[in-house]
DNA sequence: GATGAATGAGCGTTCATTCAT
DNA sequence: GATGAATGAACGCTCATTCAT
């Protein structure tokens, strides 16, 4: 391991702390709603250093979207492998997909972004391919999970497992949006973490098969 | 009935109007994307006209999302009533939000905007206790449909009507969402119908009483 | 003839103050030492204002250029039809050339610097293309003249037409260069004048045929 | 001579380089057009290194175009003596010219420059002199040798020899200019060596003594 | 009451210049 | 002495808002 001098250390850490800048902000107002000059401030930077690191507002937008949604999979993939029975497993990528979008909120709403039209306009198709692709292989994942259980005899064999992966997702990201609103509205949350997991159990067992 | 002056309905008109060109162009470009001068040119009046109305764009989207809410409620009551059997009602409402969504976009994502966040933040307190207090006499509906199942023991007696209700609302916004993203990523638009109906399925299935 | 309403009029004063600030700038500091904010504040209006008469700077500089061609091109034309004989008449295009470029310097340097690859650079190639062939038409009339001399054998049978016309309004565009330098080096203002008359009468000469 | 120590020759060869890198991206891009950072990657150095050997981008455009003079000088000498008759003589001063500014547009633009009044307003006026003098220079250098044919007869006796050198180094001025226009507007390139070489046929014949 | 011309703050971006290392 | 990271002023351009007509 090569020891880093002082220096490019110091360009590493201001690149973070850049990117950390830009994924509060972004996820905070949007693309249109942020601009260079808040992400700089935030930064402790000046806005003319932001460019010294990123080509654009939109590469920038583009690095923070991806630097979010890789520790966002690791999580999913240590999910899987945390429970035995098949359910468990797939309900375990379900509440870990819930629990660190709101221990990250900024995360999950820069990464949620990529999926409203709005803010989509304003991102090269670049950037929409690259996270789309990503998501589209969690899904897969997910579909792998259910197609097991399917083989396996204990899922329905009617099941369409990428069906199933897109009807949770769904919820998921609906339930995490109702979560991070600041006023209780419409849901006690207290009650959260009891729909998060009777939402999932009802999908699970409405997927069982008959036997 | 007090009858309107020429001039007073006029000023209506216009009011309408303008509410209505600002709920397309915000719903399609979201609110920076906008432009005061689109929305008074989609209106057939000048720039200038529009803040006779609205004290300023701010004030015009509030007011464009109030007035998109009230159709939506009417559809789902309606849906209620088109079918015998309670689950095909349960059913009915949950593709009705989805239809309507898709029939009128604008109404969808102005409607889903008073639960964002970044959007909230520009609105009034006042506007999201009246969206929120629509909404969640949507969710008690619905949640009465579901108890009824409950009581004639249809739907399992440990079921949170409620839990239901919200579940399937935010499943079926989730899915809203997807269908409206104009590049088919994720999903293929000719499954979509299919997994509309599914993921209700799913959920109402892993409701029934175990018997 | 249709009177302008004050209104009317007076969006043309203010295009016009725009158009005569543009070219005074653009010829004393050229395409890129000219900022669009020095442009409004000389016409007395502010930076937003400008936009509304031009769609960016380089229509605006276009825009300088066509109107100051226009009544270039008309004193050449007036310039042939002041002369009986065609030796003057050629020589009177030539000093003509010279004469208005020097009452009109701002115009003379606009026109000049789109022949100036470095300008050349920041223009679009249809305002190269337009003005291109503006100065071509002149320069084809000049040749008309010229042929005109050879068919009539007053000038050299060996003599291309077109080539006249080119080292002509070069060396003319080359003196006027001169002539416009504050501080009188190289050559004596009071001079000039007699240089330009011997300049051409040497080129004219020079093309008579041997007879 | 006192032998330069190896740090001041590296300081000496430093400098040369930037100058050179500034005297090409100069002339390709003008002053605005080139950025401190172009140069100082074309010479292999750092942005601020420029800064320990040029007090300001604008002293280093004055350097370059001081510094690019001299050689061009040196080609006019060697063309007079490349010929023998008179005519042949002044006629290859001005080919010389021409090719020479060709060969080195660099340098050619930079001292075409000194000749523009916008860039003036950046030049001291010890450059400006220092320049034109050296112009004024050749200038007679080159109204000697067309007085050598005045005395011979050769050329008419009414012929003022320092006319006929302005007219002629504004006219091949003018040429080159065109010639470096990278898109062949107005004329051919291929005729250009053709109009280079009948130009001046036509000013020397037009010289020439009636006899 | 309706207009649209005018404004000016603010956007993303560039780049000459400075200065700690 | 050399570096290159950081700055901040300025650029072209947009647009919400105002106000004379």
């Amino acid at each position: 391991m090569k020891e880093l001098s002082k220096r490019e250390s110091n360009k590493l850490q201001r690149r973070a702390a850049i990117l950390s800048a830009a994924q509060e902000l972004f996820s905070e107002n949007g693309f249109k709603g942020t601009t260079v000059q808040e992400v700089s401030e935030r930064a402790g930077l000046s806005k003319g250093t932001v460019y010294l690191y990123f080509k654009s507002k939109e590469e920038l937008y583009l690095s923070a979207c991806i630097s979010g949604i890789a520790g966002f999979g690791e999580r999913l993939v240590e999910a899987v492998s945390s429970a035995r029975r098949l359910e468990d497993r797939i309900k375990a990528v379900y509440i870990a997909y819930i629990r660190y979008s709101l221990e990250e909120p900024a995360v999950f709403r820069v990464l949620r972004d990529t999926f409203l039209e709005k803010v989509r306009q304003n991102l090269s198709s670049k950037t929409i391919e690259e996270t789309s692709s990503i998501i589209k292989g969690w899904l897969e994942n997910e579909s792998r999970l259910v197609q097991e259980g399917i083989d396996s005899g204990m899922l329905d064999a009617d099941l369409d497992p990428y069906t199933f992966s897109i009807a949770a997702w769904r919820m998921a990201t609906g339930l995490v949006e109702l979560a991070l609103l600041q006023d209780p509205i419409v849901v006690d949350p207290e009650d959260m973490q009891r729909v998060y997991e009777e939402s999932i159990d009802l999908l699970i067992k409405g997927s069982r098969s008959a036997r």
